[in-house]
This record gives structure tokens, sequence and C-alpha cells, in this order.
DNA sequence: ACCATTTGACCATG
DNA sequence: CATGGTCAAATGGT
């Protein structure tokens, strides 16, 4: 009937808080957070699901948002075509980062649109997860075969991979899978048929009250200066090593 | 063998 | 009371 999302931010004064430059995967609504975690609550009151913050925002690449994210659960929404999937920073039990995000399939749409509800910023100290394995090999001689290499942070090598069903799925309707390098210095220029992320308040909704999206570098702007920047050998995907998880962590329940 | 995911049930909130 | 959210155990995959 409605839907209950809560925008419940605090005040946007800690911007000191993302200072920090090389966070520019998605955007808060502006590194509120004055609101803590169950910290703040005492045993008395838990935090109640309203007092979480979190902002919207519609994509269709929700599995790339820049962190790890590790599926805790699914459920069928009664006014929803599609089932909800809930999901936890893989770094919740080591960092105790609260982060956590919900997707919401929007349409069966070829490119389906997805909302997803972030709840709480990343705490873990923002893990490099720019995207998949993404590995330039420029020849070392002609650079015009320049060789991309999309790989899914689920190869071989390392077994703590998260994400392993939900990147399956969505690979194949991945925009990014189908990205193409033409000769041309300015590739981007037609048919900007994808948008990595579209704000809440751009769909039909009447402005759902998106929060200050401030400079919102999303990972889109990592893409673009990869297409770009691909004039020597890059690296991307940094899987250093990912913390243990030990399955569940919780606080107190 | 380990870990992430999967599915169902339980709990909490509204 | 109903819906949504999270927990929890089991299974599969790597």
């Amino acid at each position: 009937m409605k839907r209950e999302e809560s925008f419940e931010f605090g005040e946007l004064s800690a911007q000191d808080a993302m200072g920090s430059a090389s966070e520019s995967s998605y955007s808060p609504p502006g590194a509120i957070f004055g609101v803590s975690p169950p910290e703040s609550s005492p045993r008395g009151g838990r935090n109640r699901r309203r007092d979480r913050p979190s902002w919207v925002k519609l994509t269709y690449t929700p599995y790339f948002d820049g962190h790890l994210w590790r599926k805790y659960g699914q459920k069928k929404i009664k006014d929803a075509v599609f089932p909800r999937l809930y999901f936890r920073c893989s770094y919740r039990g080591d960092r105790q980062c609260l982060a956590s995000k919900l997707l919401q399939q929007k349409n069966g749409d070829d490119p389906p649109l997805y909302e997803v509800t972030y709840t709480y910023e990343h705490t873990c100290g923002a893990p490099p997860v720019p995207f998949p394995d993404i590995v330039a090999e420029p020849p070392p001689t002609a650079r015009e075969g320049l060789v991309l290499r999309f790989d899914s942070p689920g190869g071989h090598g390392d077994s703590q991979t998260p994400q392993q069903g939900p990147y399956h799925q969505s690979t194949s309707r991945s925009p990014f899978m189908m990205l193409s390098f033409g000769s041309s210095s300015q590739a981007h220029d037609q048919q900007p048929a994808f948008r990595s992320d579209l704000e809440a308040g751009s769909s039909p909704l009447p402005d759902e009250g998106q929060p200050p999206a401030n400079g919102d570098g999303d990972m889109f702007s990592t893409w673009d200066s990869f297409t770009y920047d691909f004039d020597s050998h890059m690296h991307f995907g940094d899987h250093s090593h990912l913390p243990y998880n030990s399955n569940y962590d919780y606080d107190d329940y």
C-alpha cells in the first residue's frame, strides 16, 4: 500500500566523518550518522528500526557498489512481485560494520532496475572494492588491442568470496559487461542507456526527500577514469584478503 | 574442509 | 494482527 522507506537521517554536519576522499563508491546521505548504532541504545531500548538511518538508491547494478556483502536473507514482500534480498557487510563480524542493504527489484525489465536501501554507513573502513576484478592488459606494443578482462570476485584462489550467487545472477545482465571500447578517445557519447545509479528522486516518485547526495562520484567515475586512463597497465580488483566472517557475530540479540 | 549461500521459522515492529 | 526483518540450520560450491 505504502512504502515505508525510512529516511530518518540525523543532521548534516558530520563533514569530517567522510573527509576521506578515497570514498567515492556510492554516496551516503551526506555523511550524517550521528545516529550511532546500537551503542547509543542502551540495553533498555534497542535501536528501533525506525531510528536507523537509511537512504534509497536506484541502480542497475546493486551488487557492485564497492563493498562486499553477505546475503543473510530473502523475503517475498506482499506488495512486490520480486522478493527482497537482505545483505550485510561482510565485515560485520570483524569490524562491526553495521552497514546493510536490502535489494528490491523494481521491474522485470531486461535491464532490471533495483531499489537498494542502504542502512548505516560502512564503519569497516570502507574496504577498497571498486568493482569485480577488472584487469586491463595492454599489449606491450600495440595499445589498440587492449584486452580487458572482467572477472568475478569468485574465481579461484580466494576462498572468502561472498556474493557467489548474486553475482552470477546479475552478471548476465550487468550493463558493465556490455562496455565497448572504440578506437575513439571518447567512447561514452551516445546512448547512456544505463545509468549506474539513479536517484530515488528522479523517478516518478515525488521526491522522496533524497539526501544531499553530496558530490557523489559513484563508481561510475571510477569507470570513467578507468576508461580514459588505461594507458598503462592497471589492475583493478584489489582482493587482498578478506577478514574471516564467523558467520554470525551478533552483538546482543 | 571451509565458507557463503539457501530456505524456513521466529521475532519485532507498525 | 499483518508484514517485514533477522536469525538459524542445512546444503552446495569451491
